[in-house]
DNA sequence: CAATACTTGACTGAATCGGTCGGGATTTTA
DNA sequence: TAAAATCCCGACCGATTCAGTCAAGTATTG
C-alpha cells in the first residue's frame, strides 16, 4: 500500500476541494500552485477523479472543480482504491479486488491469515476517515486561528 | 505495502525453513519445487536473505539453507522491511526509512496524521508475528494431523 | 577428481511511474 | 460573435522496478 505520488496529489487536491466545499469551483491552476503539484499532471489526476465520480467540473471562463459528493461521504479508502487498486497487500485477501493465489488451500494458508489482518488494519483506518474528517483534522492541527483562507494543506 | 512476488516467495521460503528448523539444511531446489517458485529466482532471493542475516547456507554436496536466527526472533516486519523497504505508505511517517516530504509543516499535515495511523496499524500486526508464530498458525490451521512432513505451505 | 550445491553478477522484456505535450471542446464575457 | 479562459483527451517519453533467466565460478563431499 505504498501511496504513489499521484495518489498523494489526489488526496491533497481533494482536501483542498473539501476545505472549499460549498463555495463554487476551484481552478486546476490554483490548486496546483497552492499545493505545488505539476499542473499538467494534476489535470490528468482530476480528470480521473471526475470520471470516478469524486469531483465534477465546470468548463469555460469561470470554470474549475468541486467535490461531487458531500465531503463526509467520501472515504479515503474509496479514493485510494480507485487510484491505486487494492488496499490489501496481497490479492487473495482483497475484498474488492480479490484474486486467487497459487497456494493449494487458502483457508489453511498461514501467510494469508496474517495478510488478512494487515488488510483489515489498513482498511479499518481508511474506511473510517472521510474528506470531511480530514478537513476537521486540518482545523484541529492548525489551531483555531487567523484567516480561514490561510490553512496550509 | 503491496507485497511483491519476490516478497511472497521469501516469506514462503522462510516459513518452510521455519517448519524444518533444527533438522539441517534444505536445498533450494526442494523448496522451489514444494512451493512452486522458479528455482533461479529463489536462488537470488535466498542469497539476499543470507546477506541480510536471516538465513545461512552450506555449500557443496549436502548443502542447502537454514534459518540463522531462532524462528521466534524473526518478525515479518523485519523481513518485509528488508525486502520491500518501508512499511509506511509514505516516507514522512516511516520510522526506519524516514524521508521528509514537501509539505510546509509535517506536524500540521492532516494527510500525514492519517498515514501515521495506517503505518502504526500495519507495523502493529507485522511486528507481532514471527516466523515461529507463522509456523504455529500453519499447525493450527491444518489441524493436528497426519504426517508432520505433509504440511502444505 | 567428479558431482553437487550454493554464489555472483549481468542481462532482459514487460509494466509502472511521474510526468509532458498538442490540440480540441465548452463556456463566459466584451 | 469572437476572444479568452478553462477543462478534456489521448499520445508520448524517459527512468525505474519487477519478475525472472542465464553463465560461469567457488566450495564441499565422497
Amino acid at each position: 500500500m505504498k501511496l504513489s505520488q499521484r495518489g498523494e496529489y489526489a488526496l491533497r487536491a481533494l482536501l483542498v476541494l473539501g476545505m472549499n466545499h460549498g463555495s463554487g469551483v476551484l481552478r486546476i491552476r490554483d490548486i496546483a500552485q497552492q499545493q505545488n503539484i505539476p499542473r499538467r499532471f494534476l489535470e490528468q489526476i482530476l480528470n480521473d477523479l471526475k470520471s470516478a465520480g469524486f469531483v465534477l467540473s465546470k468548463r469555460g471562463v469561470a470554470g474549475g472543480y468541486r467535490l461531487q459528493r458531500e465531503p463526509g461521504e467520501i472515504s479515503l479508502a474509496d479514493i485510494i482504491r480507485h487510484l491505486e487498486g487494492p488496499l490489501a497487500p496481497v490479492g487473495c485477501v482483497s475484498a474488492n479486488y480479490y484474486q486467487r493465489c497459487s497456494c493449494p488451500d487458502e483457508a489453511k494458508c498461514a501467510i494469508r491469515s496474517v495478510m488478512q489482518e494487515v488488510r483489515d488494519a489498513i482498511v479499518g483506518v481508511l474506511e473510517g476517515v472521510s474528506v470531511a474528517h480530514l478537513c476537521d483534522r486540518v482545523r484541529d492541527l492548525q489551531g483555531p486561528l487567523e484567516n480561514p483562507l490561510d490553512y496550509v494543506i
